[in-house]
RNA sequence: GCUCCGGUAGUAUAGCCCGGCCAAGUAUGGCGGCCUCUCGAGCCGCAGACGCGGGUUCAAAUCCCGCCCGGAGCACCA
């Protein structure tokens, strides 16, 4: 029970099983993005449980590019290659690899197939009068027409005779579902693409499959045993579980899922599109979005989003993450391996007198670890007095009289604070004496051994100070601690050395 | 409005299908303490939830009905 106990812990939750394993040879799960921005915190989840479903049942995840839309939700070659990067980061490589634009024949013969059958047809009515019928349950005068009709007309819209929206095919469903959505769903549209033209097939077609269509032939030529999306498509399921029937085909097992939000971030993508086209934030990676982009450069591990999903699960209800929930895990991954530092922000002078000696004190890089050594600090006092910088949080803590400790290194008492600079007087050396006295301990930097540092925030505003020196020996990418500050994610090193912060 | 899906502590999750061992478990956050030369980590403890109302039953978080609340869909988007 225990033992059990720590090892969930240890490895996180366990996913349920997933529906009638047995009944397929082997698992196929799916994550089918339209490359029209790049992925956030929200697409996780659909990645992660395929993925790792997936893998647990040593089967097969596949991506799928739906870029089906040249006009309104336009993809692109450059989100392509972005959502395969952010993939790969978050650690759920694809197996195998579509793009619908490159099937486009494909779905023009089930169309055929299905028109041929009667089980489709070509509408060529006005969406208003359309949707007029529907909603009473009656068929629109197309409808009733003989295949040959409507395969003539299909010719139609691939030779141009008819222009953009002035004919569709249609899945024949039921006039009478209880679900108005449901009933004679559109399957092919016309699309100008001499105006809008497709990023990877420019003008090559002009009839293009709508979602349910293109999913739906997908889903079963590539073998999906399981559908895993969100509950907004609850009712593509019903839709297309027409086509199937019409196909004699078996609708895979779907689960879907709740919406997810994090607090204060949007998910929208569009939002996230039109931000970043208009300078509103300052990239895909802008600390204030919720991309996978932006969580990387804080310094978010992927195995932390990783343990998140596995413990939120396929649960269909909506759920609102907090960011709380994410740092936790990221801090349990980044605790151990980050490296501790001083970072001193808003900085405020500190002198300290009546120093009979020099200093130097070795503090170490990790307290847990002492064996990886540490970082060095040489305090030279000149006429017994020395020089420091603290933080003007602390700073303000500080009243005449008091004694505080600089940690690793001395006690001082208060004596004055003038203008924001402190001054002080060497109290002892040993640290039980601060205990002793109950003092405060503060970290700290000798004035002249900084580096000018720039925290930049989630908030994208900046936190401006010094760092000690020492910091050199950390690379770009490196999650460090600030002591008494928070970890954050080295950004760049230069002149000025620039992070980003993760949490505290 | 119509159709569908949900509703367990601040957040997330277990339990619900197969009623009792659930006076509801876990994580995180909060609070307190211990430890520690970080406001980090670790350890110990405390507080904190079954949306509401009926019904069935010896027994309901679990089954039934009604209500309330939240979400999604209702595109020639995905």
């Amino acid at each position: 029970m225990e033992t059990k106990a720590r090892g969930e812990k240890a490895r996180g939750r366990e996913l349920p099983p997933l529906p009638n394993v047995e009944r397929y040879g082997r698992v196929v799960t799916r994550f089918a993005p339209n490359p029209d921005c790049v992925l956030h915190i929200g697409s996780a989840r659909a990645i992660v449980l395929c993925y790792e479903y997936a893998r647990m049942y040593k089967g097969k995840f596949i991506l799928r590019f739906e870029d089906t839309d040249p006009r309104l939700k336009r993809s692109s070659i450059e989100f392509m290659d972005l959502i395969r990067k952010d993939l790969e980061w978050l650690g759920c490589p694809p197996d195998e690899e579509y793009i619908q634009s490159d099937r486009i024949e494909i779905y023009y013969e089930y169309a055929e197939k299905l028109l041929s059958e009667g089980y489709a047809y070509v509408c060529t009515c006005k969406p208003d009068q359309f949707h007029a019928r529907v909603m009473a349950g009656e068929p629109c005068p197309c409808r009733a027409l003989p295949p040959e009709e409507h395969l003539r007309r299909w010719e139609g819209m691939l030779e141009k005779v008819y222009g953009e929206g002035e004919a569709v095919v249609r899945i024949k469903t039921d006039l009478k579902h209880p679900n108005p959505a449901v009933r004679d769903w559109p399957a092919f549209r016309i699309i100008d693409t001499e105006r809008y033209p497709h990023p990877r097939v420019g003008s090559k077609y002009r009839v293009w499959p709508l979602y349910n269509f293109a999913c739906g032939v997908d889903d079963h030529l590539m073998g999906i045993t399981h559908i895993i999306r969100g509950k907004e498509h609850l009712t593509n399921q019903e839709r297309q579980i027409y086509l199937y029937r019409y196909m004699g085909w078996e609708y895979p097992e779907a689960i879907h899922y709740g919406r997810l939000k994090i607090v204060g971030a949007s998910l929208s993508k569009s939002k996230i599109v039109r931000g970043v086209l208009e300078g509103l934030y300052a990239g895909w990676d802008d600390p204030r979005l919720a991309t996978f982009l932006a969580l990387k450069r804080r310094g978010i591990r992927p195995e932390a989003i990783k343990r998140l999903i596995l413990e939120i699960g396929p649960r269909p209800a909506d759920i609102t993450i907090s960011w709380e929930n994410l740092y936790a895990h990221n801090r349990k991954i980044i605790d151990p391996i980050a490296n501790r530092f001083f970072l001193v922000w808003d900085p405020v002078r500190f002198t300290v007198e009546g120093l009979s000696k020099e200093f130097t004190v070795r503090v170490p890089l990790h307290p847990d670890h002492p064996e990886r050594g540490g970082r060095t600090f040489h305090i030279k006092p000149i006429n017994g007095a020395a020089t420091f910088l603290i933080s003007g949080r602390d700073a303000e803590q500080l009243t005449p009289g008091m004694v505080v400790r600089l940690m690793e290194l001395f006690n001082v008492e208060v004596k004055a604070i003038n203008k924001g600079h402190v001054h002080t007087v060497f109290h002892s050396e040993p640290y039980s004496e601060a205990r002793r006295l109950n003092a405060t301990l503060i970290h700290w930097l000798p004035e002249d051994r900084c580096i000018p540092c720039r925290v930049i925030m989630p908030n994208n505003t900046a936190v401006s100070g010094f760092v000690e020196e020492s910091i050199r020996i950390a690379k770009v990418d490196d999650v460090v601690q600030f002591e008494r500050f928070g970890f954050a994610r080295i950004d760049s090193i230069g002149e000025e050395i620039i992070a980003y912060y993760a949490h505290k």
